[in-house]
DNA sequence: CCAGATGTAGACAGAGTTGTCTACAATACG
DNA sequence: CGTATTGTAGACAACTCTGTCTACATCTGG
């Protein structure tokens, strides 16, 4: 008996249907909410397949996060560029983000909110993501001996727009961090 | 059978006893991952007086966030207010928050993150928090036309160094906000 | 050509979750 | 004085969670 056309076409393989819909259901409600049998529904897998990908629900969560990470940073890079890649560009990529159906603030801020001491390598992974998301808006900033420092400062601001427009105050974070922006070290360096 | 010293000295009344529970492990330790039995049992009741204070999970959270909230905003005004009231008691202020044993961040930037959608009133709460710790903060600027915007600014950032300090970036994260406290409108105003 | 990797369906164990229930004791107030 | 409130101990129902297991099918590489 033929089960159903599963095997025929599996155009995404396994792997990467569990990680999407991991994606989509952690992001979407938070890692506790998720249960591992939602996950296995929406990727259409079963236990076994599941379980030989990620022998425990803490893999799943690590490779998610590595995910994220993947996939954010390659959009945020891409539409800075797209607006022109000054720190100008900052603003109306922030603007999208926060625009989307689907924003549920950062996945690493919430990760470590929700796991903290739980999965200690969440806050591992959490800091490495900041540490890149820092360094991609340095090369926003005119180079000074203290783009560094400027690029931390503006990614701190940036985040706590971010959990602002979580909160659903997206503008009033985004007229906020404009302000912050404005400051002379943010626009012409050292 | 006197059951145990219960009655003769009720201290702490069961309520509030339920209260200080719920804080230390919802905070601590995140409020999905905090069943109701451990908090019964930390605040040394049983669950029939739990149940008859709080009808359920959902609004224990309502009051644990209500209290957190007059406990942070008490805290925060006299802190601020110990180093001496103006913007730069700002930064001796959340440094102490930060290096306190059992810092974890923001409880409503990490229940927003955590609850979200499941439990809508959570962000009501949390936006009404950050609108008092805002104007909490406008108190410590200069009068200006632009001192609620201003406010709002300091805020966000405020933020972001709270989420950096929760990544174990403590020192970054208030060297990143000195850096934009600097700047001239913080300072004196329109 | 066959062995190993990858896929399928679904039952099940063991633990933890929230919330209810019975039955009884002490206190506080009108 | 006696009733409403607040307290106690602990069993229990109904559910969800993670992870394991049996038994079988198909694709792919050496």
């Amino acid at each position: 008996m033929r089960t159903a056309g599963t095997h025929s076409e599996p155009q995404v393989p396994a792997r990467e249907r569990i990680l999407l819909a991991a994606h989509a259901l952690f992001y979407g409600n938070g890692i506790r909410a998720t249960g591992i049998d939602r996950v296995i529904a929406t990727a259409g897998v079963t236990k076994v397949t599941f379980y030989r990908h990620f022998p425990s629900k803490n893999d799943l969560v690590l490779a998610f996060l590595e995910y994220r990470h993947e996939r954010w940073m390659a959009w945020f890079a891409q539409t800075l560029e797209r607006y022109g890649g000054g720190v100008n560009a900052l603003l109306p990529t922030l603007n999208e983000w926060f625009a989307a159906a689907d924003f549920r603030g950062c996945a690493f801020i919430n990760s470590v909110g929700e796991l903290g001491d739980a999965l200690p390598e969440v806050r591992e992974v959490a800091r490495r993501h900041k540490q890149d998301m820092t360094d991609a808006i340095a090369k926003l900033l005119p180079p000074s001996a203290m783009r560094e420092r400027y690029a931390r400062a503006v990614a701190v601001a940036v985040d706590g727009a971010v959990v602002h427009a979580q909160f659903g105050e997206a503008d009033a974070a985004l007229r906020a961090l404009e302000i912050i922006l404005e400051a002379s070290w943010a626009q012409k360096g050292d």
